[in-house]
DNA sequence: CTCCTTTTAGAGATGGTGTTCTAGAATGAC
DNA sequence: GTCATTCTAGAACACCATCTCTAAAAGGAG
C-alpha cells in the first residue's frame, strides 16, 4: 500500500558511502548524497530522519559487513586468518573499507544517536572468547597482531584509493605468529 | 616599530592544535581556536589569511615536528630506532600526534596551498638514502615495518587520547627485525 | 609631540548546510 | 471511482562559519 519508493535505503547509503570515498566525509553532504542519487533533499529526510541518522546507519552497514568475516575466522581459532581478513576484505570491498577504516564515527556522525550504540559488542565477543580459550595471550598482544598491524599495514593503499597489494599478506602473517607464538 | 603582538604566531597554532585534539577537526573554527586564545576573530585572519592557510601551517609544524627523529635514526643507519620513533614521540606529544597521525590532511584543509607542497620532501629522501645503502630491501617493505606498523600500533590508544603504553615497543621491534632479515 | 606602522577589536556581509514544510504523484484497499 | 497511505519534489527557513571591513589602540622614528 502506498506509492512505491523510488530510492531504496540501501542506494541512499550507497550514494553516502560514494561520495565519503571520493571527498571525505566533509563532503557527505545531504545535498551532495542527494544530487548524486538524483533525489531530492526531502527524500532522503523522509527515510532519515536527519543527517547523523543517515551516516550512523552506513557506519554500522560497513562495520557489520567487515566483522563478519573477522569474527568467523576468531570463531575457528585461526588468529592468522583474521589478520588477513583485512587486507582481503579491503580488496573487494575498497570504497566501504575507506570510509570505515581511514575516518572515526566522529568525523562522520557529530551525535552518535543511543540506538546504535553497541556496534562492536559482537567482535568484542569474539575476541574475549578467543582469549578465554588461549590463556596464555594477553588482549593487547591479540590486538595488535590481529588488529593493529593489518590495519597499518592497509591504511596507505586506502588513501590512495588502491586495493593493498598482495604483497604485504606474507608480511602479516609472518607478524602475526611472531608475536603470538611463545 | 608598530605595535607589538599580544598573541604570537605559535600561539593560535597551539590553540589550534588543543582544539583539533580534544573535539576534532570539524570543532577547529575560526570561532573556535580566538575563543580559546581570548583574541577576536580578526586578530586570527590578520595572521592567516585564511583558514585552511592557518591548519596547513599547524599541520606543517607538526609533521615536520614528528619528522626529524625518524629522519634522524634513519640516517644513523638504524631502522628499528626509526619504528620505536613514533610510539615515543607520541608519548611525550600526545596532541600533536592525534593532530598529525588520526586525521588526514584534507580532513584538516580543503585546499591545499601550494606553497605548503612538500611536507614530505626530507623524510622521502631519507628513506631514498636508507635504500640505497640496503639494496636487499625494496621500500614497501621498509615502509611497512618503519611506518605501518608502528602507527597502527599507536593509533588505538591515540584515539583513546593515551599515551601507548610501552607493551608495544617489543611487538614492533620484534616485527622491524623479522620482516627486515632476509 | 606628530606621523607611521602594526595589531587588536568586533560588527556585519556573504554563502552554504541541515532541516522543515507544503504540495502533488503513485499505489493498494474498499 | 474514492480514500488512505506512502513517497517524491523542491521551495523556504534558520543557523552557523568564513571572511571582510572599519575604527581604534599601541608602540617606534623623526
Amino acid at each position: 500500500m502506498g506509492r512505491p519508493a523510488k530510492f531504496s535505503e540501501d542506494q541512499v547509503l550507497d550514494a553516502a558511502l560514494a561520495v565519503i570515498a571520493e571527498n571525505g566525509p566533509g563532503a557527505a553532504t545531504i545535498g551532495a548524497i542527494a544530487a548524486r542519487l538524483g533525489a531530492p533533499s526531502g527524500s532522503i529526510y523522509h527515510r532519515f530522519g536527519s543527517r547523523d541518522l543517515l551516516l550512523a546507519t552506513l557506519w554500522t552497514r560497513c562495520a557489520h559487513r567487515f566483522q563478519q568475516g573477522f569474527i568467523a575466522a576468531l570463531a575457528s581459532d585461526d588468529a592468522e586468518s583474521a589478520a588477513l581478513h583485512t587486507p582481503r576484505w579491503c580488496r573487494s570491498h575498497l570504497d566501504e573499507a575507506a570510509v570505515l577504516l581511514l575516518y572515526r564515527r566522529q568525523d562522520l556522525v557529530a551525535e552518535w544517536p543511543a540506538e546504535f550504540a553497541s556496534v562492536n559488542r559482537e567482535a568484542d565477543a569474539a575476541l574475549d572468547a578467543f582469549i578465554e580459550r588461549h590463556p596464555d595471550l594477553d588482549r593487547e598482544r591479540l590486538l595488535f597482531a590481529t588488529v593493529d598491524v593489518p590495519y597499518g599495514a592497509v591504511r596507505r593503499h586506502l588513501l590512495n584509493g588502491t586495493p593493498p597489494p598482495s604483497t604485504i599478506d606474507p608480511w602479516i602473517t609472518t607478524t602475526c605468529r611472531t608475536v603470538l607464538t611463545p
